[in-house]
DNA sequence: GTCGACATGTAACCAGTTACATGATTAA
DNA sequence: TTAATCATGTAACTGGTTACATGTCGAC
């Protein structure tokens, strides 16, 4: 029936909101806190001045209802819900039939594709980083695994895309430290770095 | 010595198309097609369009040079060599002693995320789709870390970011799998989809 | 003569970020 | 009074995409 009266066709970032506000309704200040600690841990986190955006954006369409709520203790602010055919809308595009590519991009990948024109020592230090990083994530995300595990409800939907980041930062640390060690024979090997003399800068 | 002569602080696009010109000299379209097929296999393809922006900007910083080549077989092109304060620029950007953060964005992630809000069916669908898609690019990689063993040289730093591209994808078909199972189950439970009359469209 | 590879670009648009700007209320 | 949290936005910019536009040359 509805075929195509209307697909002014969003992009994700507007689903993502309309999403989250399927939860319950909220400001633009709750919106940015929630976005954070969901979405914003395997997806991305939005500015706060897109989140407004796209709330203009979505009342626009009657995605959402905006109301004022005046309160005493704070400031006043515009509280979102979200409308019959913003659920509507909201399931589509949830269950459509394709998807988009990933995005994905790592300029620390970059950086090693082009490693023949760098130091591997400074490699080799990027390589640590980006290894004690993905480590602290990984107990982040067990961490959240865990909550998740001992919750009851909806809360499998958040699990699985947490086992998503924790697949995602295993393999990363595989790859960093299978890349170290790539990188310290190779070094070894052309004796690039420690065992040369100064250049410190 | 040099310290901050100029810190113009290009993106990385930039030093993307700077770093594939320190392997050889090309013109835009060469440009393109080597980087869809080296980067573009782990980071991404800049559209041709950015490409020949990217030049121009490389040009008027004087990291490469331009060099009109006339051709009697084909239409005349520039082609673009890198120079020595470009080869400067570039090794400074990959030994930087820091990096960005990775950009990673996918929607299948927030739609199982929001999951709640669609037709398990679908989801399920589209995680096959997901995993059809990640089985392909894993035959793929695994082609080309063929090509680098066999190869002799500067094939390493390739390979391994070949191997970061195993890694994700095994993670990714990995929790594919494991999703589809835990949506099956959810769906069986809660009787949702097949097992339901009609609702084609 | 027209198709496909080679070759280079412009224009319009859009998603998204950072920095800036404002202001209420409460607790220290 | 001053800092922190709550609250909402604007302006300027940038990175990047798609669609459009143009044209050469060789092969069929």
């Amino acid at each position: 029936m509805p075929s195509d009266t209307q697909t002014p066709s969003l992009p994700a970032t507007s689903f993502a909101v309309l999403g989250l506000l399927s939860f319950r309704p909220m400001s633009g200040y709750d919106l940015k806190l929630f976005a954070d600690r969901s979405i914003g841990h395997f997806y991305w986190s939005p500015a706060k001045s897109q989140i407004y955006a796209e709330l203009r954006r979505l009342k626009l369409a009657e995605l959402v209802t905006e109301e004022l709520v005046e309160q005493d203790s704070r400031p006043d602010k515009r509280v979102y819900a979200i409308t019959a055919t913003g659920r509507a809308m909201l399931a589509n595009w949830v269950s459509a039939s394709s998807f988009e590519q990933d995005v994905f991009k790592s300029t620390l990948m970059l950086r090693v594709f082009l490693g023949r024109s760098a130091d591997p020592v400074a490699l080799i230090n990027l390589l640590q980083q980006n290894l004690d990083f993905e480590n602290d994530r990984l107990v982040e995300l067990r961490g959240m695994e865990q909550q998740c595990l001992v919750s009851d409800g909806d809360a499998m939907f958040s699990l699985l895309t947490i086992r998503a980041g924790i697949y995602l930062t295993q393999a990363a640390i595989k790859w960093s430290e299978e890349s170290m060690k790539a990188l310290e024979v190779h070094a070894a090997a052309t004796g690039t770095g420690s065992t040369e003399g100064g250049k410190t800068q």
